[in-house]
DNA sequence: CGGGCGGCCTGGAGGC
DNA sequence: TGCCTCCAGGCCGCCC
């Protein structure tokens, strides 16, 4: 569900409410998120604990304790991170409730329980298992055209799937992998390895600015995604293809939007524009 | 061994 | 109203 601009926005608002507030308690309610939580550990660790600062590493959240402990924080499809006042009863799926110094409390809401929680010391952070693999930030000065084209260098896959390949370049999902590859009018089955410097400098800039415009908007809201203060994002607005098959190109070109499944993954495009 | 695919879950939408 | 099927923004692990 949420990709890369939906967890920034989560992490924007968790790092102004939490850093320099105590997670005075933490109760796990279901401990069947991915992987499983161990909640012995989380119970007894992740109490009386300062929030030093908050991280986002692809679509993985990173909560820097003091006393070097990192908790580490995965949305999944439906996962999502609210504020709630303590009166307010639980919801059905607030699978793990975080109570702050303030009294506020921060919940964990997975219905399809595809998130994850973990926790361990800073020193283990940088052979993670869960982190070990991944690629490139987009939005780093390290995601560059020459360093893509050398990545996809010979590869057949479509560059759509090569884009949404996190241990290529991170936090690119379903939604921006269509709407970047219009931006840039790269055809989406298009074998990654037959992309020149000049159509990778494009396709690098247009994920840059998708995803830095989706960030400003708060991301995208089609279905469950709201950010702590359960509101929605509004980047859908500014979709261009993603949905929108059977309409005309908003390029004005002729063209009509097609949808067709990559990787069991809807995949919109304008075939006039796109190539 | 790069990369496609099944499976993990629940809930909402749409068809009948 | 109910039941059934299909679909959903992620990602691991298996297997070709």
């Amino acid at each position: 569900m949420p990709e890369l601009p939906e967890v920034e926005t989560v992490r924007i608002a968790l790092a102004r409410e939490l850093q320099g507030r105590r997670i005075v308690k933490t109760r796990v309610h279901d401990s069947r998120l991915r992987f499983g939580v161990d909640v012995p550990r989380i119970e007894t660790l992740l109490n009386d604990r300062e929030v030093v600062q908050v991280r986002r590493r692809a679509k993985y959240l990173l909560v820097n304790l003091a006393g070097d402990d990192v908790v580490l924080l995965h949305l999944g499809m439906s996962g999502r991170l609210l504020f709630r006042e303590p009166q307010v009863a639980r919801e059905i799926h607030d699978h793990v409730v975080f109570t702050l110094d303030d009294l506020r409390e921060l919940r964990f809401n997975d219905p399809r329980r595809f998130g994850m929680l973990d926790m361990f010391p800073r020193s283990e952070e940088s052979h993670h298992p869960r982190l070990v693999h991944l690629g490139v930030e987009p939005l780093t000065s390290g995601f560059t055209a020459e360093s893509m084209r050398r990545l996809a260098r010979r590869s057949r896959r479509p560059i759509k799937n090569f884009l949404m390949d996190a241990s290529k370049v991170v936090g690119i999902g379903n939604i921006y992998a269509s709407e970047a590859l219009f931006m840039a009018g790269v055809h989406p089955m298009r074998a990654a390895g037959r992309i020149g410097l000049e159509r990778w400098v494009r396709l690098v800039s247009s994920v840059k600015t998708v995803l830095g415009d989706a960030i400003t908007r708060g991301g995208t809201t089609l279905r469950d995604f709201v950010d702590t203060g359960g509101e929605r994002g509004v980047y859908g607005e500014r979709l261009q293809v993603y949905g929108n098959a059977g309409l005309s190109c908003p390029r004005d070109d002729g063209g009509t939007i097609r949808r067709v499944v990559m990787l069991g993954r809807s995949t919109y495009y304008c075939p006039r524009c796109q190539r």
